[in-house]
Formats: C-alpha cells, sequence, structure tokens
DNA sequence: GTCCTAATAGTGGTTAACCACTATTGTGTA
DNA sequence: TACACAATAGTGGTTAACCACTATTAGGAC
C-alpha cells in the first residue's frame, strides 16, 4: 500500500524541486501541492494524508499553524516542517506542537528522503545542523499571558498583527465575522487589554514573540 | 542547435527545482549544476555556456561576483541571477554588472522560464514584482512624504503612535475632534495609505522616524 | 452524567476611524 | 490684490473594533 502525502510551500521552484524529489519514493503518493497554510490545512482535513510536508513560512497561516490547528483535532497525519531560518524558536514551537520531521531547506536531498521514511515510521527526524543552531540565544517570553492563548486565538493574534480586519480573518479562515468579533473579546479579555484598538497595537507591537 | 546552460544554488531542494524546469525546455541542455561561487565561475569558464543561471547568495563568491569576473573578461555567456531578498541594492548591482535575468525565488515557473527565453535571445527580463520591491526599499529606508506634512499634522501623527485617539488628541489640544478627524484625514491622503486603521499602523511602525 | 472549555454564531449597542464634502479665518507670497 | 495653503469646524455617512450578552455543539475530565 502506497503512503500518501501533501506538500505546501509558496515558493514554486522550491516545491516543484520538492515533489520532484518525494516522487521518486515508490511508496509515496503525493495527493496536493498548495502555496499557502490556508490551502494546506483544508487539503489535510479533505484529503487525511499519511504525512504533510509544510514550509514554516508561509503567507497566512504558517506551516506550524496548520500543524497545531490539525493536531488539536486528533489526527493520524504526521507532519514535516521546513524553514530557511536556524530558528531556536520555530524548532521549540515545533517540537512542543508534535511535529516529527524538521527540516532545512538547505539540507541535502538525502536528509529530505530519510525523513519522510523515518516519520512514515512514527520516528522523529531533526535537520543534521540541530545542534549549531540549537546554542542560538532563546527569544524570552515577555508575555507569559501568550501561553493561555488557544490554537485558534493566536492564529488570530498574528494575522491581526499582519494588518487583517476581522472580516478579512473571516473570509480566510471560512468563519463568521461574529466568530472572529467573538475570538477577539476572548483575546483581549485573556490578555487584559485596554482602550480602543488596544488589540492591534498590541499585535503589532508584540510581532516576533508569537 | 541546442542552447546550453550551467545552474548554481546552494540550497539543494531548490537547484533540483530549478533543473526540473529547465529541463522542460527542449532546446536548452544542461552541461553542470554546481552548489557554490567557486565552482559556477570554473564551469562557466570551462565550458562556455550560452546562459548561466546563478543564486546570489551562495558561500564564497556570490552569483553577482561570479558574473562580475566571468563579464570582465570578455565572455558570450548571459547571466540570470535569482534572490530571496527584494533588495534595492541587489538589483542595482545586477543591472550596472550588466546581468540580463533578475528573477526572485519566489517567483512563478513561468517567470523563470520566460526570462530564460528572453535573455537568450540577447534581451533583459527582469521579476515582475520589481516596481513593488524598488518602490518599497525606499520607502524602509526613509519616508519623503513625511516632508510635506505641516508642523500641526506632525504633532497628531506622534500622538497618534502614541496610541491616543482623536478624542484624546483634540482634548490635548483644546480644538474640535472634527479638526483632528480632518488632520487625519489629509495625513492619510499625504502618506498615501489605505484601508482601516493604517494610519494607527504606519504611526506605529514608524515610530522614531519623526 | 455533570462540569468545563473551545469554537462556533448570533443580537444589539457604542465609539472611533475613515471618507467626502463644504466653509471660514489667517498668513504668507507672487 | 489674488492665490495657495494651513488650521479650524461642521455635516453626513460607512465600516470596524469593541462590549455584553445568549446559545449551541463537541471534547475532555471527574
Amino acid at each position: 500500500m502506497k503512503f500518501t502525502a501533501i506538500v505546501a510551500d509558496d515558493h514554486p521552484i522550491f516545491r516543484k524541486g520538492l515533489v520532484e524529489i518525494l516522487s521518486e519514493m515508490k511508496d509515496l503518493e503525493i495527493l496536493a501541492e498548495v502555496s499557502n497554510g490556508i490551502d494546506a490545512y483544508q487539503s489535510i482535513i479533505a484529503k487525511r494524508p499519511d504525512v504533510a510536508i509544510l514550509d514554516i513560512e508561509m503567507p497566512g497561516l504558517s506551516g506550524l499553524d496548520v500543524c497545531n490547528k490539525v493536531l488539536s483535532e486528533k489526527s493520524e497525519t504526521k507532519f514535516i516542517v521546513l524553514t530557511m531560518h536556524r530558528d531556536k524558536n520555530f524548532f521549540n514551537d515545533a517540537m512542543k506542537i508534535g511535529v516529527l520531521g524538521y527540516i532545512l531547506k538547505d539540507n541535502a536531498i538525502t536528509d529530505m528522503l530519510l525523513c519522510v521514511e523515518s516519520v512514515l515510521k512514527g520516528n522523529k527526524y531533526v535537520t543534521p545542523e540541530i545542534e549549531e543552531f540549537l546554542t542560538l540565544t532563546e527569544k524570552e517570553n515577555d508575555f507569559p499571558q501568550l501561553e493561555k492563548l488557544t490554537a485558534t486565538e493566536k492564529i488570530i493574534l498574528k494575522l491581526i498583527a499582519e494588518s487583517k480586519t476581522s472580516p478579512e480573518i473571516a473570509a480566510l479562515l471560512f468563519v463568521s465575522p461574529n466568530t472572529i468579533d467573538n475570538h477577539r473579546s476572548n483575546i483581549v479579555k485573556k490578555l487584559g487589554l485596554e482602550g480602543k484598538n488596544s488589540l492591534l497595537k498590541f499585535a503589532i507591537t508584540s510581532k516576533g514573540l508569537f
């Protein structure tokens, strides 16, 4: 029986390379290739692949956001994330969320193949360069309240920081604007914010912390 | 007769995608694929391809270094450079050196193909997003529009950046809220801003510049 | 089964931001 | 003097953010 995969990356040429490499694995079938987080999420929910290979840095929902959202919904799909940057926070977040594969975009093709094989068996595989960048200084978290936010709330906070309005976010996530309004209220309450546009201000000024 | 090319990029997966795309061009033969600037230079000197497709950001010699070196030695090889970053300086350097093709790594595959076709004919081809990032880097470096603001407008902009609302600013300056509303409109117009809360976003993110 | 939480969606209301106008006053300057 | 511009203030309208509720559904925990 063939394993199934979906691939998400917003760089068409890189994605082409990725799909080409994965196509060379005989026991793997690529169900879909998409270019953003929202499409990735929808594809995973619709097709339930054995493994999802996601770029972290994508417009809208990041690869980690997608993992977080899917994994919080009891899914069998295993996750491999890719990133350009040797960022300790990305790595820690990925491990916390339950990502099995962690690969740098400049890793060798063989690393990618080993990673997919390993993850399909349910094992972890992280980039060989991992020790090198784990020694980088960790950004300290000044906002412990952020931990109290749910996965959905964090995603919405991120989209607010990207200057998206509530109606825009609602359209992106395919829910009612009222729901976003509701989430906003809850976020404001959890973070203890006050005043007009306080959430937007918070989101913009603390961008990078979440 | 087939045209010939060499490809240089230090990211194996991206390079794979690139080679795969170029292989689909029937009249193009890839003579070599390399992963750094030195190898790129030696390959070009040895094989004299019609076109060299080079990543700018490579270890050792950058793609632009390679172009510069080869072009100063009277070569017939045409150059296409690739970069991740929307950097005005890279672009200016490339044009100065005599690079014909300039493509962003997140451009579409069709852009890449059009670029190669164009460059092989001796014509220039630059990324479609070029105007966007040429104005973007300019905006990031300085805000010439800020000079057009009057003294009162600058004061109001500063107070907005301090998270004051229009009624608060009106109270502070002992004028009507309508007047502040009016100034806001004028500032928004002068700065060419658009969208909800765009002025607040601008004020916060460019705080320190005024 | 009960309790709690998250996510969803709705009603109804207030305020602020923004947009497009008009209009008056004062201050320069060609 | 006439023109341009800045600052002031107003009318009237739309949209978004926020606030306070209620309510349903689905999972987990006890």
